[in-house]
DNA sequence: CAAAAAGACTCAGAAAAATTTTT
DNA sequence: CAAAAATTTTTCTGAGTCTTTTT
């Protein structure tokens, strides 16, 4: 103990000379570049984003200017995808909007105290209020892995006892190993069972309840058109959970107030009323400002890291929708400059310049392994984790095998990449050129920024960036696959599970290539092993059933049973294979949707099969399109 | 000018909530 | 049938990319 006591000083002196970035409430500084001068605007919709026009249902829409994106469609009440409508003119930093009104965002309650002690050191101790809120944190926490390790403990320490210090009664609360949160935990489990207890209508009540206030703050009004948010509560405070071994985890999450945020909305539209956020003071917002450039709504700064957090339209607004078919229009028009991509890289490689060798092989691994690009990460405030251009000596394996070559590294999220491809000879060899003379640690391409790859993409392609390789391969594969499904779904399968579950399995696979080829990966469920179990003797009972049938002689019987256990095994097999893939990420940010919808339509299967109630809304603008589409 | 910081936006898996299936 | 378990869908917020602005 006396060992960690020293530490726990040193680190606390340290931490009272470098003070985490705190929020800064930024007294109304500089207003916004001016926005555009504009056509003298018009009257609002209606009074405020509070009230647009719900009883209706729907915007009474024309009495504001529809921006340039809306067009047509917005006069007539249509969607932007409608009448002939596309995306062509969404861009970055591009005019967004004409008239913008929303109410701002919700804040959390201020937190209440519950008055159970903190048992330290076996003395039970009260906390006062504010040490109390973050001792809260860490008891409903308590049983995470997240707990258990000691940067998070460390980390949280350091916030707590600047708290702690401030008060006479817990101002010797010092050591975490003294610190017992079960009594905390206890009582929060007691108020999870309060809560668990409620009958089903009381529950419904409750959160009709909760739903009726939060919707004025659910809606903004664009040039008229009632556009759901995607967010709109302010993030509670809390204890920061990184990913991987982020060395911030378990840092205070600070509070955030009126003061730190910043308003934008159009200058005809009402500043929402600053919420009554329940301490009893008069506040403010931090800035307001009408930037329709952006299609941000309102923002504030993280504290952990100091970046900022938006409130955006939600995945099925036309903002979003716009974007997201730009997206997949550019991804699509790589197809006639892949070729050229393709011969640059072959050249490059063959080069006798490194700088010109590193840029070869980068643009490959990012065409052919579709990684990221890998910018620069700091490890004193990031998890160590890297892309393409950020792999170091140390994440290319030892691989016996003539040009295979086999990553291990940890990607976004830290999640593990490890795989092993065949790649063409000049990788292999220049890839062993660059590990020479350096250490595991150094940078495997020293030579090569994101900025110098997107800087030769831009030359290719207008808009063309290394990410738009991800979205084409994705895309591209699928679409591939799923143009075999007549060959890969026989007959025989459509008879055994039925036409429409058969052909779903197949785009599932199609899904599960491509979300391999991302490395999108998921936990495997912790029930997972005992659900296999399960299944497995399901089908030892169905096999033992089979034998008595059959001595029934009974044919019609037994073949009956034999599909099933053939469906059951075949079940089985693809849930394990699942067990570690996500699939919803590609089918949300990778595959243009327009594909799945072709393809449903082509062997008639109902559009909900993959895509579910929201992901329909978010592709409404694919969902006429025509059978015969090819990515 | 170039490098760094700011800013805007997409994309990520875990966790929570809702729904469906099994018991 | 209701309870519980399993599965699917939605929410949450962290982690990337990449452009623009500032230094």
């Amino acid at each position: 103990e006396e060992d960690d006591d020293d530490e726990e000083e040193e680190e606390e002196e340290y931490s009272e000379k470098k003070k985490p970035s705190k929020p800064t409430p930024k007294p109304a500084a500089k207003i916004a570049p001016p926005t555009k001068p504009k056509p003298a605007a018009k009257s609002p919709p209606a009074k405020s984003a509070a009230s647009p026009a719900k009883k209706n249902g729907k915007e009474s829409g024309g009495s504001s200017t529809p921006s340039v994106l809306q067009g047509n469609a917005a006069a007539s009440g249509k969607n932007w995808f409608e009448e002939g409508g596309d995306a062509s003119g969404w861009k970055r930093g591009g005019e967004k909007w004409q008239t913008l009104h929303h109410n701002g965002v919700i804040f959390p309650p201020l937190y209440e105290a519950h008055k159970v002690p903190l048992t330290y050191d076996d003395e039970n101790i009260v906390l006062p209020v504010d040490c109390e809120e973050v001792a809260t944190m860490f008891a409903a926490m308590k049983n995470t892995d997240y707990a258990t390790k000691e940067i998070f403990q460390k980390n949280f320490m350091k916030s707590w006892r600047r708290l702690l210090k401030g008060h006479k009664e817990t101002e010797h609360i010092k050591y975490f190993n003294k610190c017992n949160f079960t009594r905390m935990a206890d009582h929060l489990a007691e108020q999870g069972d309060i809560k668990k207890a409620m009958t089903g209508d009381q529950k419904k009540a409750a959160k009709a309840e909760r739903d009726r206030l939060e919707e004025p703050f659910a809606f903004a009004v664009v040039d008229g058109r009632r556009e759901k948010l995607g967010n709109f509560r302010v993030e509670p405070p809390g204890l920061f959970r990184g990913r991987g071994e982020h060395p911030k985890m378990g840092q205070l999450k600070a509070r955030i107030f009126p003061e730190d945020i910043t308003i934008n909305l159009s200058e005809d539209a009402e500043v929402p009323q600053v919420p009554d956020i329940g301490d009893g003071k008069k506040h403010k917002w931090g800035e307001v400002l009408h930037k329709n450039t952006v299609t941000w709504l309102c923002k504030w700064k993280d504290s952990i890291n100091g970046e900022d957090k938006c409130v955006w339209l939600s995945a099925n607004s036309s903002w979003k929708g716009m974007s997201d078919m730009a997206k997949y229009e550019k991804a699509r028009k790589l197809k006639d400059h892949i070729a050229q991509v393709r011969k640059d890289y072959a050249a490059d490689m063959k080069s006798s310049d490194v700088a010109r060798q590193q840029k070869g092989v980068t643009v490959y691994l990012i065409d052919r392994l579709a990684l990221r690009v890998g910018g620069e990460k700091d490890t004193d405030e990031e998890a160590d984790t890297v892309g393409c251009c950020s792999l170091r000596v140390e994440h290319v394996k030892e691989c016996a095998a003539e040009n295979m070559l086999h990553l291990n590294f940890l990607g976004k999220d830290s999640i593990e990449y490890d795989n092993t491809t065949e790649v063409i000879p000049e990788v292999m060899q220049l890839i062993k050129k660059f590990q020479k003379k350096k250490k595991p640690t150094d940078n495997l391409f020293d030579t090569v920024q994101p900025q110098v790859l997107n800087d030769y993409f831009h030359t290719i392609m207008d808009g063309l960036s290394a990410k738009v390789f991800r979205t084409y391969n994705a895309s591209i594969t699928l679409c591939s696959e799923l143009a075999k499904t007549d060959a890969q779904v026989s007959q025989a399968m459509k008879e055994k599970k039925g036409a429409e579950a058969a052909l779903y399995e197949y785009y599932n696979i199609a899904n599960k290539n491509v979300a391999e080829l991302c490395n999108h990966q998921k936990a495997a469920s912790p029930a997972h092993d005992a659900a296999m179990e399960k299944m497995r003797e399901k089908v030892a009972t169905m096999e033992l059933e089979l034998k008595a049938v059959k001595k029934e002689k009974n044919a019609s019987k037994t073949a009956q049973l034999e599909k099933r256990i053939d469906k059951a095994k075949e079940d089985m097999e693809m849930k394990d294979r699942l067990k570690n893939v996500s699939l919803g990420t590609s089918k949300i940010n990778y595959n243009d949707p327009r594909i799945t919808v072709a393809w449903c339509k082509r062997h008639d299967v109902p559009i909900h099969k993959p895509f579910p109630k929201t992901l329909m809304s978010k592709f409404s603008w694919a969902m006429a399109i025509e059978p015969e589409f090819k990515f």
